[in-house]
DNA sequence: CGGAATTTGTTCGTATGTATT
DNA sequence: GAATACATACGAACAAATTCC
């Protein structure tokens, strides 16, 4: 699913997954998406590249966190 | 200027820095900013800290990154 | 109420790659 | 080629918020 030799950054890799599972409605509106150390161990990536992740799908709207709690799929 | 202990992160007490030094004219438009390497030194931050702080400064649209060249006040 | 477990937030350190001068 | 500088990515640690028992 990531390609680590490719020419696209592996946060891109990963925000362009989710937000495909969010349109296909995998990932439903107002539920959680998996985990920071779920993505981690899922997709085998560091910590820091999750978060990059998530602050992108934040920026773009599509997500919003709850801290101590979870990454939301945003309603809409 | 920058205070470890309190409850604000430093990343955002370094932007608050820089906007009060680009609104002031004392970081003028079109001129570089110091350097990642600058600030570092300067305040005694992480390299991973001053760039969370730049990456929010290019957000809000006060500044533009040229790789491999530097990090420059936005013309407005 | 106390404490453990979960999850996100922040920070530091380091390394490699890429682009410009 | 060398120096400078940003981008990406790894690992690690501690703090804060939340939930559950």
């Amino acid at each position: 699913m990531i390609d680590p030799e490719g020419p696209v950054p592996l946060y891109e890799q990963l925000a362009a997954i989710l937000r495909g599972q969010i349109e296909r409605g995998e990932l439903p509106p107002d539920r959680p998406i998996p985990s920071v150390a779920r993505l981690q161990q899922e997709y085998g990536l560091a910590r820091g590249t999750v978060l990059h992740t998530i602050r992108v799908l934040v920026d773009e709207g599509l997500v919003y966190v709850v801290p101590g709690k979870g990454t939301y799929v945003k309603a809409r």
